[in-house]
DNA sequence: ACACAGGGTCAGC
DNA sequence: GCTGACCCTGTG
């Protein structure tokens, strides 16, 4: 892939499975708006880009090459081959053919650990067009002002110190219900250090979930999110609605419900890369 | 109008 | 382990 300065933008030439829209609406990421001319605005890392696809070259506005190289190439996860894992998939059977066929171009986000806890905590049992909203939301009541693009400042992830002292007029402001209080003890967990996010690294993929659910308001759905796309953590198998859906009538012998069992038997059937099973299976069904 | 559900979690058996 | 309630709002 090339990597080429344009102006205040950089393309990228001959980058393979980029799909801005498999990437973007496939519900790992809430910090994007689609522009009229189909293009997507990201802020992340308190920076904000433009991401749009053209033809065979992908351009990202916004962004100085230094900038890709140190922090957008992680965050896009392109040291992964994302053909050769796509193909070793669509092996398993015809649903994991047909889904990476479907969502070629999706790829997993390296994401802010933080960022992921809160917006996975806001994520249950709410829609995603409403997470968007509050997270969104909830950047521009308390996070750092990062730069005005296209007209409008945008605003990076709030800090864990901003979530946990956040005023509780600015609480109800977000209109997150039953979620408020959950993400605002969290962020106190966090900052205590009662759950220490930076040493995720160090631990056993089940062991990293045990830690995680020790925070208020994530279960094991959620804490699979968070190691998924905050992680990198190829294994977590979130199991919400859709995957009980899809893991019921394709993979499962009998019904069942146990969010526990299904997750099993999911990391049994997909192994090593069953994250990557459940996002391609996941878009591929709320697609339809 | 009003019931229903939405990338689940928690409390209470 | 299993069940029902849960804040909020768009949808039919």
């Amino acid at each position: 892939m090339q990597v080429i300065q344009s102006g205040n933008a950089i393309v990228l030439k001959g980058a393979e499975e980029f799909e801005p829209k498999n990437i973007f609406e496939n519900g790992q990421c809430f910090r994007w708006t689609k522009e009229e001319d189909g293009s997507y605005t990201v802020v992340a890392m308190k920076r904000v880009i433009n991401v749009k696809k053209d033809g065979d070259e992908v351009i990202i506005d916004n962004c100085s090459i230094d900038d890709f190289n140190d922090m957008w190439h992680r965050y896009f996860d392109f040291d992964r081959d994302y053909f050769s894992l796509r193909k070793e998939l669509s092996l398993v059977d015809d649903h994991l053919l047909a889904a990476t066929e479907f969502a070629q171009g999706l790829r997993i986000l390296r994401q802010d650990v933080f960022e992921m806890v809160i917006s996975f905590i806001i994520s249950a049992n709410n829609q995603i067009p409403r997470i968007k909203k509050a997270v969104d939301f909830l950047s521009e009541l308390c996070g750092e002002p990062i730069g005005v693009y296209r007209g409008k400042m945008r605003y990076a992830f709030p800090s864990v110190e901003a979530v946990a002292n956040i005023s509780d007029e600015n609480l109800a402001a977000i209109k997150i219900g039953f979620r408020a209080p959950y993400i605002v003890k969290s962020a106190r967990m966090i900052l205590d250090g009662e759950v220490d996010l930076k040493s995720l690294d160090k631990l056993e993929y089940e062991e990293a979930c045990k830690e995680l659910v020790k925070l208020v308001g994530v279960g094991p759905k959620v804490a699979d999110c968070i190691l998924l796309f905050g992680n990198g953590r190829d294994i977590a198998f979130p199991v919400d609605t859709w995957v009980i859906k899809f893991m019921n009538e394709y993979y499962l012998e009998e019904s069942d419900k146990n969010m526990n069992r299904i997750k099993k038997r999911g990391i049994e059937i997909f192994g090593e890369k069953a994250g990557f099973a459940q996002q391609y299976l996941f878009y591929y069904a709320r697609s339809r």
